[in-house]
DNA sequence: CGACTGATTGAAAGTGGTCAACAAAAGTGG
DNA sequence: CCACTTTTGTTGACCACTTTCAATCAGTCG
């Protein structure tokens, strides 16, 4: 593995507490890979035996069912995934896939666990990320369920505005049809779903996208510190 | 608190393993509390001061925005509550109320982490317990995005079926209206999907259910091990 | 009994989905 | 680099499903 891969793990919020000895334990049988677009790298049902930590690139996590499938989660470094799964050793819920050519780190399940159980700082960290996941989760429902899409496309463009500095343009982060997975409706919804927010200032070319009126997106939005 | 609330404590999951020292000293400032129907415990937004575990009756933990509300999960006993917001120290994302009367003991967040960092056993416990809750959030996200409100419902009858023994008849565990929100539909959709699914052989009556064509309405369902 | 809550039903409206056609981009191979 | 293919996005027409609103019915509880 890369000397920077490590480093930045080390420095993930994840592994930065634990001690030396345990980490250099834990990432001994570990290995970087790189992936290139649109390769599965987890099929839901299989069993969990590494927790996947990515470096670079992006990943999505799905779900699929009777031959439908919907985006669950998009993920962009540096984050760790399937945690819930090899803590309980357990078939996976869900699916990933690299959206781009990605770099991904593969840390045996057995030997987080071992590490977890050595090194209380681990523990500690180890349960504040899965937290974090599972309250993500939650707010993920949230929106599907007290939302419409309209007011869900609306919370996740200005989601998108404030994680380009505020800006009024910026362009979507990925294709429309992922964008429109995760919100839960179809390609043919979000498209005219954009349309329809033109009324709220909200003007799209290709994967451009200008806000000329925050504050009426805003209001529709109704952003919540508990649900976005 | 009754020590037979004590001993029943003790004897969950998420108790079972740790040291008798460690679990005294966590219990040490927990107590037992009644509360009437329709109380709210926990209010969202508000900051989360005490694990929960509800010892008898049932709990609602649904969530609120913009004057709407919905159900997010629906607890029996024996089990915890609000871990993950503990464990990070944050605001609930969720609220709860009591269904009926209910026993609930409560334990101090800062005792719980206290005790997690000195048990290593505890500890393996309270990660698997808050992957349990993730993975359960997974599998209501996933039933949301992937099947119709009919097939939600149709899986639900089904899983109330089996939890009560395969029972062709059984009844409604909760009031109608609770199960729609659950659903993620309004009562009145809830009160035609089930005349609807008549022709998969659901009868109603009141509270009373009755299946007579169980593989016709396994068929809709698409009961699925990743997600039911 | 009368008041209240929950459940059902009907009618109307709205929202989002499906299907099909087409346009626009992106990728592929000569 | 261009022509071709494939994928992605848009639009229209139509339909199915769900919600909303209102009225009614059925229990429940004081």
């Amino acid at each position: 593995m890369r000397s920077e891969d490590r480093a930045e793990i080390r420095s993930l919020g994840l592994f930065r507490n634990m001690t030396t000895a345990n980490f250099d334990a834990m990432m001994h049988a570990a290995y970087a890979q790189e992936f290139p677009a649109q390769l599965q790298l987890v099929r839901q049902g299989s069993r969990a035996t590494f927790l996947h930590v990515l470096v670079e690139g992006s990943i999505e996590l799905f779900s699929e069912w009777q031959g439908r499938d919907s985006t669950m989660a998009i993920l962009r470094p540096v984050s760790s995934f399937i945690l819930a799964a090899c803590i309980r050793d357990a078939p996976h819920l869900m699916s990933a896939r690299t959206l781009e050519a990605s770099r991904v780190v593969l840390i045996p399940s057995a030997d987080l666990r071992a590490a977890f159980r050595r090194d209380a700082d681990f523990a500690v960290d180890v349960v504040e990320e899965l937290a974090r996941c599972y309250r993500s989760m939650v707010r993920h429902t949230k929106s599907l369920k007290l939302r419409s899409a309209r007011e869900r496309l609306a919370a996740y463009l200005l989601k998108l505005s404030v994680r380009n500095g505020n800006a009024a343009g910026f362009a979507l982060p990925y294709e429309k049809r992922l964008i429109a997975s995760y919100l839960g409706i179809t390609p043919e919804s979000l498209s005219r779903a954009l349309k329809a927010l033109a009324a709220e200032g909200v003007h799209v070319q290709g994967t451009r996208v200008t806000l000329t009126d925050r504050d009426r997106l805003a209001a529709l939005a109704g952003l919540d510190e508990l649900m976005d």
